[in-house]
RNA sequence: UGGGGCGUCGUCAAGUGGCAAGACACAGGGUUUUGAUCCCUGCAUUCAGAGGUUCGAAUCCUCUCGCCCCAGCCA
């Protein structure tokens, strides 16, 4: 189920309390903005749950709108892709919106602000206006272009508009106090030339707006009452504010500022994801190994585990390393719940049941959960050859080794209770079938004389399970924390993150899988049929996640 | 003495002056034809530290310490 934090957290608290106290006639609007110029992570699917979540639980609306000022790096698969990424993720935006559709409202709204004394044409070079700016500790130098009058300004800024300049030739820049101690109120450029097409405007501009002249008047035209953004914004909010305080705009939505959050084991920045993928230290960006939502889909994450996810982690503002095992338990708890059981083995072992006749196959029933009657039942093939998991044998096994060992008697699940009898090995030593005997009045899996076995183990039927090819995920990095310390975070690479295993053997109703459909590989974990892979040769199954294993747990000990 | 934030269990996180929720992790135990699931039980005399106010402080005040962000014509 889907918990809902009921405490509320400070967000909601300021939500409610706006509420109460009327504010914004007591709507809620929030927004999710990304910037299409990458896919989407979990990182962003924390804010994308928060902004719909508090819309929701208010009555009110969460417009998705894309931030795309800046054409240089923008493209259209990555709106398309965020945009459908967002609807997997269970949400409902409607209309997507787009910062683009107000370039000419932005433009008239400079304008306004260069009218009113409160912005100009600074006409210095990239260069001198970084050494204008001061640094940290020395207030900066008003520039010599900040009285030009207002005349002037408005020419020029027509005149940028209109394409007259090269890029970095003039900008336009917001009049406010080049001492202040906030950097971002020292004179903000609000305006620059950009001679690159725009994926929605396409030529029609060569200027285009900065984020902190765009970000709050989009807000604002779009009547948001509580703009959520991540901790980094803080210090732009009193530009956020000033902004929409000289501007005659609707209204003057709320900026409020929450902790990203960080994973352990992994990375949740654009530029480091993008350069594992660019340096193919990845498969793409919807590898499973990576935190990436096309990623996580494609393991076999769902978008249940992942919103409950977002919602067990909390929203504050302390930075936070969340344990990766907080996640991967989300979708334990979901995948438990509505995965089908069924059985596979990995790494096979033949097994020959040397009193079985050699004629003859029989059909068994499995449930498809053990504890959902209603998720009903299957008919599973048993005959003479079968195979094991190898990790279920042990030539020389400890005392509390519950599987298969020389003389050892196991069950078979929803099969018979076998034991083997003889160790068959190849030249080298290596073990190549097991010879077991059955029980034949155990079949079911219990034995008349009510003789305790505590093993199960899972099988599959030799002559007629089918070869899949099956990935086994680790977690991407060593460290736990991969970008700390001097040394680049590639170093920190997992080399063992990606395990390809050939000739498993499924049971034979698993031909029948559609890609996005999660099984339970019974004692082994949640797979799903991969959506990338031809299916034509051979399938290819993602691990999405193990089953808890206490057992392993214990031999590391 | 540039500015802005943050410090509550191993990890998240409630708590807003009345005697430290919850989740994950961890440790025990029970059920079990998945060493899964499920079910019990335990797990911060203490809230970065030190002072102070108060009958009473994680919560208020003072100082100290630690960590994060900001000098893109990125968002």
């Amino acid at each position: 189920m889907e918990t809902d934090n009921k405490k509320g957290h400070f967000i909601e608290s300021i939500i409610i309390k706006d509420i109460e106290n009327n504010k914004n006639k007591g709507k809620v609007l929030t927004r999710f903005p990304p910037e299409p110029n990458g896919y989407l992570h979990i990182g962003h699917a924390k804010s994308i749950c928060l902004n719909f979540n508090m819309a929701n639980k208010f009555n009110g609306k969460c417009n998705l709108r894309f931030d795309d000022s800046n054409p240089a790096k923008e493209k259209q698969v990555y709106i398309d892709s965020i945009k459908s990424t967002v609807n997997w993720l269970g949400f409902e935006f409607g209309t997507p919106l787009f910062a683009s559709d107000y370039f000419e409202k932005l433009h008239d709204f400079a304008v306004e602000l260069i009218k009113k004394g409160k912005a100009y044409v600074c006409s210095l070079s990239a260069d001198d206006i970084r050494k204008y700016r001061g640094t940290l500790k020395e207030p900066g130098k008003d520039s010599p272009y900040r009285k030009r009058s207002v005349e002037e300004n408005l020419d020029l800024f027509t005149r940028m508009k209109n394409g007259e300049f090269d890029e970095g030739e003039h900008i336009l820049r917001a009049k406010i106090d080049m001492k202040s101690p906030n950097i971002n109120l020292r004179d903000p450029i609000i305006y620059r030339v950009k001679k690159a097409s725009h994926p929605r405007t396409h030529d029609k501009w060569c200027i285009y707006p900065m984020y902190d002249f765009a970000h709050c008047l989009s807000d604002s035209l779009e009547g948001i009452t509580h703009s959520l953004c991540s901790l980094e914004f803080e210090d732009h909010r009193p530009l956020y504010d000033w902004t929409l305080d000289e501007i005659k705009t609707p209204c003057h939505p709320q900026q409020i500022e929450f902790a990203r959050m960080n994973i352990n084991y992994t990375v949740l920045s654009k530029r480091k994801l993008q350069r594992l993928v660019e340096e193919n230290l990845v498969q793409g960006w919807d590898d499973p190994r990576l935190p990436t939502l096309e990623g996580m889909k494609r393991r076999g994450y769902t978008p249940e585990s992942i919103r409950n996810f977002c919602n067990t982690i909390g929203v504050s503002k302390k930075e936070s390393r969340i344990d990766m095992t907080l996640l991967e338990n989300c979708l334990r708890d979901d995948l438990n719940e509505k995965a089908p059981r069924v059985m596979a083995v990995l790494r096979p072992l033949k097994v020959t049941i040397e009193n079985y006749p050699a004629d003859r196959t029989e059909e068994l029933t499995a449930k498809n959960h053990p504890q959902k009657e209603d998720m009903g039942t299957r008919n599973i093939t048993f005959s003479k050859e079968i195979y094991v998991e190898m990790d279920d044998f042990m030539e020389d096994p400890p005392k509390k080794f519950f599987r298969l060992g020389p003389g050892r008697e196991v069950r078979l699940r929803y099969a018979y209770l076998v034991t083997c009898t003889k160790v068959i090995k190849d030249s080298a030593g290596i073990i190549k079938e097991l010879i077991c005997t059955y029980d034949p009045d155990s079949r079911g899996g219990n034995a008349p004389d009510g003789r305790k076995v505590k093993g199960t183990i899972h099988w599959v039927n030799a002559n007629d399970c089918i070869d899949a090819k099956v990935r086994l995920y680790d977690r991407l990095f060593k460290d736990e924390n991969p970008e700390q310390g001097k040394q680049d975070f590639i170093e920190n690479l997992n080399p063992d993150s990606l395990t390809e295993l050939e000739s498993c053997k499924l049971e034979k109703g698993l031909i029948n899988a559609v890609p996005g459909n999660v099984y339970q590989f019974e004692r082994l974990g949640y797979f799903c049929l991969d959506s990338k892979e031809d299916r034509k040769n051979n399938s290819v199954f993602n691990r999405a996640v193990s089953l808890r294993d206490t057992w392993a747990k214990r031999l590391k000990k």
